[in-house]
DNA sequence: TAGATTGTTAATCGATTAACAATC
DNA sequence: TAGATTGTTAATCGATTAACAATC
């Protein structure tokens, strides 16, 4: 599909498209420029075009892009158009929150299996969903195709979960442990640490003190 | 402070350093090099020298960096040598669970004030705060010198709260919702965004399965 | 002293922006 | 047709890496 490669920071803003397109469509505008799509974002319209030229070109001149048919697009490119079954490691109050999630659904991802080391967890059922040992990861990952976990578990723990997991077929990792995990360059993992981004902010605060 | 205006990269490269000497420490380390730092964070090591040199030199050529020197030095750089008293907005599931998440209070971070649009969580009190509803942002931010903000509202919601929260003063937002904010340029804002992390870890998934 | 590692400069690489012909 | 906006190329900007003198 892609001819290039895509740098990473252009499939990241594609999510952000894909973001505000839902909202133009949501608004029932059918067509929108890149530089309507900039201003909702904060990108330049230049930007816009320009990523979106990795995969083709979407548009018409002189009119913008068609909201519905950007969207399919983007979709598609996005690999939303399956459903991606995931795993949730560490049933704790972030697991728990990220169970009640309604948004992940809306795009094709759901949560089909939980597990936690804890014992008193284990055997619970929780919104539908048996929580599963630690133990079981090898045996229940590969047999319900999962690729892609959640990683809600303390540190200390997060790169040996990671590993088994890795060991049983996930490809991908939302890790919300505040600790670089160690994976081969065939997986993905993207890091949720709000420390770290309250921190790169309050860099920012403080220096503006300084220097009012 | 800082002579050259500091890249937003190297601000949030500066709080992963934070973090790996945080575990150099709690292993005993006294120094550690910038080789060392970069095999734990996927970093090169001109990488990390050229980012801490835009504050200064913290370390002895031959030697390395001393870990609780360059760990006492980032602390202030990073604005941790204070405390900072935050405002939770919304107190569904992922509120909850910001609430009851413990790092925060490790690096002076402290939620103080609750606040919900549902009258029915209004004069409730969790984990020993009252509820506020909306109404009571202009008056309790001032009041409380509250700067920074965790934002764990719907999506429709979230505009119209980031914008009384900065008439009221604050200056920096943790934004749970995914959309992007209309925020003054002297207002920060970091977005918490899981559905787009999967979405951007998808891609690579799927374009992996059509050219296997 | 010899070996190691910093801080910094210069070279490279890659991403963003500007500009404009093509065309709706 | 005139006006608007795309897709793309070239120019600019900025960030990363390599290299090395300084020095512990």
């Amino acid at each position: 599909m892609a001819q290039r490669p895509v740098p990473d920071v252009v499939v990241r803003r594609l999510t952000q498209y894909y973001r505000a397109l839902l909202s133009c469509r949501d608004r029932g505008l059918e067509v929108v420029s890149s530089q309507m799509l900039g201003e909702m974002l904060n990108v330049t319209a230049a930007q816009i075009r320009k990523d979106l030229s990795y995969f083709g070109g979407f548009g018409k001149q002189g009119i913008g892009y068609n909201v519905a048919n950007l969207l399919e697009h983007l979709k598609r490119i996005l690999g939303l158009t399956e459903t991606w079954p995931m795993a949730l490691i560490g049933i704790g109050n972030l697991g728990q929150a990220l169970l009640h999630y309604r948004g992940f659904a809306r795009e094709g991802f759901e949560i089909v299996a939980l597990f936690d080391s804890d014992p008193h967890k284990v055997g619970q059922i929780i919104t539908g969903l048996t929580v599963h040992a630690d133990q079981q990861i090898p045996q229940l990952i590969p047999q319900l195709e999962i690729k892609i976990a959640l990683l809600s578990i303390p540190t200390e723990k997060a790169q040996e979960a990671a590993d088994m997991l890795i060991q049983a077929g996930v490809q991908a990792i939302l890790n919300y442990a505040p600790v670089t995990l160690r994976v081969p360059e065939d997986v993905w993992v993207r890091q949720m640490d709000p420390l770290a981004a309250l921190e790169s902010m309050t860099f920012y605060l403080a220096a503006a003190k300084e220097t009012p």
